[in-house]
DNA sequence: AGAGAAGCAAAACAACTGTTTCAAAATATG
DNA sequence: CATATTTTGAAACAGTTGTTTTGCTTCTCT
């Protein structure tokens, strides 16, 4: 049928055994396939990061004799796309019922996933995002709490935050008692509690007892009237639905991801210097492998 | 700014008051629209007979100000992107002032959370995803391993995987050593591999041992030569697109989360039951409050 | 018929394309 | 450590790009 096999598939399989620049030019392509297709070979070179020539290199070493070849190919698999979808849709139905069960509830799954998360940046909470990064910027210290499904969202929040400010503790019971990490707590402070019905009784008892302190809470949940939201400063309700039996925390995180990307552009350039200096830390510390991978076996 | 609402539909209204050599120009180009996304202006001149300034003249004709925007339109339209590439790219570098910049920002972000949700959802990957669970079902143990921004992704999964199975191994490296959760690792396990660039040593390590110890890989990740994903059984490969320079795991959550819905949908009853019953444990250890809190005021 | 306008294509243009060359720089080898 | 080898990016190149200019043709109307 086709006249070369998968230029891509060659791209991987040969990937080892590049260079350090020709693989940074090829994991672009691999990464941004249509940028082949339609843009020219200089500026996806700018894109990638890498000299023209790299390009053309790669060109010859993966055995392709020019770019408009490749070009050419890459065009081509963006034109058949759209034609083999109808297609590709005719053959599951005929391999198996269950196979097309689970491709329609994959694709159930997106949709109210994508939804979500459009109701989580309606223009309603926009602006109570704005408020909650306000409230955010001027507290002393910020304590996360999210237990259980809604734990990997405080995770995130606290992990990305701690990147470019120091005043935050997540809240997660793991060194012993609740408590202990609660403590001097105070009106000085914010509380961000993330949690979904049904509600784990943890989170609701740091909630409560930040509440008792006077320290405001930011509630990222799923209703007006949940336990964690009673006299909270900001309410943030995202939807949690879900096609499984469990709910869905994507709208949670993608939230806080939000907080976090906002509080950045708006710490401006002091922002981004604290992030440096925390990257450099973890580079330090070995954290990371060598950017491009250094498998370069034989 | 409103982009125009469809250049195509002004390109036939228009097309009665063009002058007869600009006709042939823009019938050529409404009967084959991908000429305008793929090939060069002068290209397309060609093949419809046209010389290339009357194709400059239909621009300014149907008051598009430059052959680029014309271009970039069709290869969205191509793409079927929602926003237009330029757009979206101009709107990040764009920095106004106040509450709009934040308001854009936010927006902004919202566009590209979806974007990359709806990518990890594509026809391509759902295959996947179903290979994946299959994979999943026939392991003895299923390893989760996921450092840093990744680890709520992994957290994730082991968290609602053992909520209907107890073969599941959180690689968090938190009690101690990191080899230690992995001992008797083999073929007969799968090991889930979560990470995007910059890649974390710890993850990459944990990965290389699985290999070592012949155990196939499921890689969810944003590359195909991801170094997790390198000689992996299965790759999924998510979008980490992201406003800010914190790369976006939201993608990564909304799949594990797809593949735990569809592993209980393939489950049928027996995997409803297991849930039932560690739902009832978990009341009886008293983690949640009463569902409802029905305070009614007023 | 001839002045004027409109349509047209060829040529001119600067900017950009893909490719090659070549001398540094980095890496490996003895 | 010096030497060979590979890898790399700046510069040079001829060709092409989209656009503008120019002058010629063709039509239109009194």
């Amino acid at each position: 049928m086709g006249l070369h096999a998968d230029l891509r598939e060659k791209l991987i399989s040969d990937y080892a055994k590049l260079s350090p620049q020709m693989q940074k030019a090829a994991r672009y392509i691999l990464d941004h396939p249509n940028d082949v297709a339609l843009r020219s070979m200089r500026a996806l070179a700018r894109a990638a990061d890498v000299p023209p020539s790299t390009v053309t290199r790669l060109m010859t070493a993966i055995g392709v004799d020019t770019w408009q070849q490749f070009r050419d190919h890459y065009q081509n698999r963006l034109l058949d796309l759209p034609a083999s979808y109808a297609n590709r849709a005719r053959e599951t139905q005929n391999v198996s019922q269950d196979v097309d069960r689970d491709q329609h509830l994959l694709e159930s799954i997106a949709r109210t996933e994508i939804d979500n998360i459009d109701k989580a940046f309606s223009a309603e909470l926009r602006n109570r995002i704005i408020e909650a990064c306000a409230a955010i910027e001027h507290a002393r210290t910020v304590f996360v709490v999210g237990c259980g499904a809604a734990y990997p969202a405080a995770y995130q929040f606290a992990y990305a935050y701690r990147l470019f400010r120091d005043n935050v503790v997540l809240v997660d019971g793991r060194s012993g008692a609740f408590g202990d990490q609660l403590r001097g707590i105070n009106r000085r402070d914010v509380m961000i509690a993330i949690g979904a019905r049904p509600y784990i009784r943890d989170t609701v008892r740091a909630v409560d007892y930040a509440r008792s302190q006077h320290c405001p809470v930011i509630a990222i949940c799923d209703s007006d009237v949940a336990p964690i939201a009673l006299d909270a400063m900001i309410k943030l309700i995202v939807s949690d639905k879900s096609q499984s039996f469990f709910q869905s925390f994507t709208a949670a995180v993608s939230l806080v991801q939000a907080i976090v990307a906002l509080l950045v552009a708006r710490g401006g350039q002091k922002a981004l210097e604290r992030i440096a200096s925390a990257e450099e830390q973890l580079a330090a510390f070995d954290t990371y492998v060598e950017d491009p991978s250094p498998t370069r076996n034989s």
